[in-house]
Parts: C-alpha cells; sequence; structure tokens
DNA sequence: CCGTAACATGTTATCGGTACCAAACAGGCC
DNA sequence: GGCCTGTTTGGTACCGATAACATGTTACGG
C-alpha cells in the first residue's frame, strides 16, 4: 500500500510550507483567498485525509465528549444521547459512548479508559458513582456534567430532574382516583440506582398518605423491561386481585404488566390501574394507553449540549450549573 | 492546575528510563516483575493516566473500529451495537458511534468525520452507499463490514441476511393460512433501504403466489415506528376491512397497526391478520403476540466483533467472508 | 577467570499536525 | 525614496508515547 498523504506532500505539491497547509485547510482567516483555494483543491485530487489523532495530540485537544449511559437499549437513554449528539455536533465534538450495563463498578472501568482518551468533557447519568470514579474525575480539571438525576452532591454541573418527586405524583393522582392497594413493579436489586429512587419515592408517598404498605413485587435483576412486567405478574397469579394498582418503574414494565392483566382477564383500568415511566413510544400507542411521568429525554440532551457549548466558548461561569427539565403526568387510560 | 504527569515524571521518579515505564505498564515480558511492580506503583501514586492519544499518534493505531447505525433509537441496532461492543472490549478496541438518520448522504458526511480518526475497521449498516462513500473508503486499505443485509455488490465483509427472502417466507406463510388481501404497512419514501427491501420482497412473493396486488399503506417518512403504524390504520377508517391481513416493516409498526385495529373493534387475527419484522420484545409480551421474523441483532454485532478478531490477530484472509445469519418465521398469535 | 547467552534497561528518532515567533512582501503616505 | 502598517508566509520546536537498535548486567559452564 501507498504511504499516507500528508499535509508535507500537500505542501510540496503546491509549492508553500505545511504551516500554510495547516492554517489553509483550518481558519481561512490569514491565508490568501487564492493560495488557500489551490491547497484544498490538491489536497482534493491527492486524497488528503486530516488526521484528527495527530491534531487532538499537538493541540492536546481530542474533540471527544465522552459519554456514559446504563443502557444503550432503553429508547429513551437513546434519545438523550441524540439530544446530545445533534447539539454538540455543531461545535463539532463527537461522542465517545460507554455503556455501564447500571453498575457503578462498570461505570468506572468505563470511566477509567474514556479518560485515557483526554476527552475534553464527561457527561455520566446519574448521580452515584464509586468513591474511585470520584477521585479519578476531580482530579482532572474536566467538565463534568451529571444527568437524569439531581444529585444531592453532584460532582458538576447537572441536568436533570427529581425521580422521586416524579413518581410521588404519579402515587398522589392514583390515591386521588382512589387506589388504595398499591403494588410497586421493578428491579429486585438496587443496582438500577435511579430505578431505586423512583421505589423510594412511591413507597414515601404512600406512606404519607397514609396507604397502606405498598408490596414490591419483583421483576427480577436490573435492567427489567417488559417481559419482567409480565412475568412479575403471572408469578402473581391470582394474587394479582389483591391490588387495586401496580405501580411500575418504567413504560416498558408497566406494558408487560397491562398485558398480563388483559390475558389474566382482568380489566385494566376497572379492576387494577398500571402506571409506567418514562412516556415511551408504547405508553401512548398501546390500547389502552398507559397513565406514565413524562420526561423530557431529548431535552435533556440537548441541554446538556447547550451547557458544554457554554463551557467549550469560554463564557464565564458562577459555579456549576443545575438544570431541573422536570417531569410531569401524562394521563393515560390506564388509572 | 498543575500540568499533566506523563511517562516522563513517573520514570524520574522511580528512577528509570521512560521506556522501561512504557514497557511495565504494557507488555510485562521483558521488564523486571520489581522494576514493574515499582513502577505501577508509582503511576498510582502520582495519579498518572495513560495518554492513548499519544499512544494511537506514535503508533498509528487508534484502536478506534467505527460503527455508522441507521438509527440508535431502535432496540435492534441498539442490540447488534452491544454485541460488537461487548465483543470487541476483549482486543482493547473502542467503537466509535456514528448515526446516520437512514440517510446515505448523511452517512457519507460521517465516514469522511469518522476516518479522520483513524478507525482500524469499519462498520456500515446495510449495503447501499453513494459513490463518494465508496470512493472514501476503497481508498484507505481498511478492513470493512458491512452488517444487516446481504449486498450484491459488497465494499469487504459482510454480515447479515436477506431481507427480501426473510419478508417472502412471511408471505408464504400469510398465503399458506388462507389470507389474500393484504396490505403492506412501511415507510413512504425510500430512504430506509432495507425496509423498501422487505417490501420489495413482499410484494414479489405476493405476485408469484398469485394474490391480488398489495396496497402500500403509507406511514409517512422513515423512520416509522409505533404511532405511524398507528396512524397508517385509522387514516384508512373503515377501508382496513378491505384487507385480511396487514404486513408491516417493523415489529413498532406492527403494533401501532395492532393496537389502532383493536381500537376500531377488529378481532385480531379472527378479521385480519397483523405481521411485524424484527422480534422485538414487544412482538413477544403483546397481547396477542405478533407473528413476527426473528433477526439475530445480537447476533450480528457478535459474528462482526469475531471477523474483526480474526482480522486484527492476523490470521490470514482469503478473500472477503461472507456470514449469513439468516432469519426464521416467529409465530405469534395475530396470523 | 573468561566467554557467551539470556535478560534487563537505555538512547535516539519519530509519528503529523500546529503554537509561536520571525520574516518577506505589498501598498499607502509623507 | 524611505518609512510604516498590514497581510501573508515560513522556520523551528514540540505534544507523549514507542519502534528499533544499542548497551549494560547477570548467570553459568568450561
Amino acid at each position: 500500500m501507498t504511504a499516507r498523504v500528508t499535509m508535507r506532500d500537500v505542501a510540496r505539491a503546491v509549492g508553500v510550507s505545511p504551516m500554510t497547509v495547516s492554517r489553509a485547510l483550518r481558519d481561512d482567516e490569514t491565508v490568501n483567498e487564492k493560495t488557500r483555494h489551490k491547497i484544498r483543491q490538491v489536497a482534493n485530487d491527492l486524497g488528503y485525509v486530516y488526521d484528527t489523532t495527530a491534531q487532538a495530540f499537538r493541540t492536546q485537544k481530542s474533540g471527544f465528549v465522552a459519554v456514559t449511559l446504563p443502557s444503550i437499549n432503553n429508547a429513551n437513554f437513546a434519545e438523550t444521547f441524540r439530544g446530545l449528539s445533534d447539539g454538540l455536533s455543531a461545535s463539532g465534538m463527537q461522542l465517545l459512548l460507554g455503556s455501564t450495563n447500571y453498575s457503578v463498578e462498570k461505570e468506572e472501568e468505563l470511566v477509567r479508559q474514556l479518560l485515557t482518551r483526554n476527552p475534553e468533557a464527561i457527561v455520566l447519568t446519574g448521580g452515584h458513582h464509586t468513591d474511585e470514579t470520584r477521585a479519578l474525575l476531580s482530579a482532572r480539571n474536566l467538565p463534568i456534567v451529571e444527568m437524569w438525576d439531581l444529585p444531592a452532591d453532584p460532582l458538576g454541573h447537572v441536568v436533570g430532574f427529581s425521580n422521586a418527586e416524579a413518581m410521588a405524583t404519579l402515587v398522589a393522582h392514583l390515591a386521588a382516583s382512589g387506589r388504595r392497594r398499591l403494588g410497586y413493579v421493578g428491579a429486585s436489586d438496587l443496582t438500577d440506582l435511579r430505578g431505586a429512587e423512583r421505589r423510594d419515592g412511591a413507597l414515601a408517598k404512600a406512606a404519607d398518605l397514609g396507604l397502606p404498605e405498598v408490596e414490591i413485587l419483583d421483576a427480577g435483576p436490573a435492567p427489567v423491561s417488559m417481559r419482567h412486567g409480565a412475568q412479575a405478574v403471572s408469578a402473581l397469579g391470582s394474587r394479582v386481585r389483591e391490588f387495586d394498582a401496580l405501580v411500575c418503574v418504567s413504560d416498558p414494565v408497566a406494558f408487560g404488566v397491562l398485558s398480563e392483566c388483559r390475558r389474566m382477564g382482568l380489566d385494566v383500568p376497572g379492576d387494577i390501574a398500571v402506571t409506567g415511566f418514562g412516556n415511551f413510544e408504547v405508553a401512548s400507542v398501546s390500547d389502552p394507553r398507559i397513565t406514565t411521568i413524562g420526561v423530557t429525554a431529548r431535552e435533556i440532551g440537548e441541554q446538556v449540549a447547550l451547557l458544554l457549548e457554554d463551557l467549550f466558548s469560554g463564557t464565564p461561569q458562577d459555579g456549576p450549573r443545575v438544570v431541573d427539565v422536570g417531569a410531569r403526568l401524562v394521563l393515560g387510560e390506564t388509572s
């Protein structure tokens, strides 16, 4: 194979210095219009491809923003990623994606790996991290954004909402419509910390409102999805009739619960209410539509992008910013 | 902020040369056990973080595999990405992800951008690309994998299945169970080329079997999802009764169609059959379960990873490889 | 005690851009 | 013409790791 074409080659072909080529392919300001045009032309003819790695090395700016998501296979996180990606492409940043599988240990490993690429900022999902992760991150002078939560002790900037509070709204709504015997369907372990917060929010609000104790229905280890919701209900068998509302950690779980309830001949919402979380597409398309919490997944990504753009553009900051994008009750036909 | 810690700093602190530090943090073979241990220790104490950018630059190996997906917000592509990601993490490769939004022009732009990062291989979804993309790629001596399709004129290696053939199987099944008046629900434009192939496969097979002409029900521009399936049916109104089967480009669309049919009081599969494609979770959880085509999304990713590992390990290759992972009919309760 | 092999470590140059500073050049003004 | 200003271009060093080669060190048999 022929050796790679570098700026030097282009420079030689045009009869200028590599420095001029470098300028011509970037700032445009100082280089003479004709020279620049010629350089671009020749670069193209020679099949020159710019080497971002070399640039990143020399300038010590990688052009990367590192992102960790619990799972890529989740419509909401995917939307956030898209919002972030679209928002940042304007400033020429590329995303470096890692998936933590809902594990803070995996997150630590990932952060360690991502940091070796010299990202110019790092975006984490959630506010729970290992001590080691926190140490790694604070040792670098690097903008940090935590999203999808409102952590009590943030590492840097925050774009999110209160999962507990949103869930409390939902429980209040159920109580107001006369539901009293609530079951909560979510992951059995607590690796999904956002899920855990939602659960705590539901339990606390129910206690607050004087409802009977909420029974926890185990849907298996995180991440839980449609099939786990269905399984949790079928495992319950006829005991499901003891409840008049099933509060689910997410819409996919709620959909599984809903489907299984119908298979068992239950009337939703006549016999039992079902609620989800996240306003996934399935919630608004299913028959009946599922009552849920609307989170602005895409907006979270966009807000993070805006925040980072501000940081990159050098706008002076007065301390870490906290953006609460909120979450609202979306009434469906299952409650 | 203090300047970054480099190998030089570690070397000075330990009293060895930077070269020894470099070796100690990598191969382990030649460096004395005690020296290595000391170096690791000191590196850790100093908070040294390896600089992959510098390594990538010096060795001219980026450690990146570039991947383009039509959409990240699609459970199947997300699964493929996971399979690929998990499979490649063993060989220390990191994925550089780009989303084409089902557009070959966006793909070209993306490929151009990704190539500046010197990826060691590139994985594309689908077999349709602009001429410019093909030119860009063949100018580099770079392993190329196309997945999710069996292109007639592949750029390199292939891991996929025939979308048209799979759809033909589905239509044959419908015909065998007595369905004759078929409607096809998919994107109106042809930007989703895999979708277009599925459509062509369905139409061709129907014609082949002597069924009446299949009517195309427009679900809007790609990408189409649940809501578009539902809208297509509601737009049809009572005309939906003219069909005895609705073949959908994907499971999400089929689910939308199914929900809307039920809202309209139709009995599925009594009055009308509904089929999907992709074996998404919603197909197996919904009530009734949706008849679909099972594609091995995760396996595609895993197979690509295996293929690339082989290439990276230097195993001699005899020409580009083609892996047909196949696709099978998954009978549900909607047909 | 020496030669040689096996192991362990050091030296130098380099990957492809670009920051920084210097210099060449053109045009305008007195 | 001489001087100044502004525009355009060039020269040199360097970012942090490592390939390739050279050198030093130890172990051991004869």
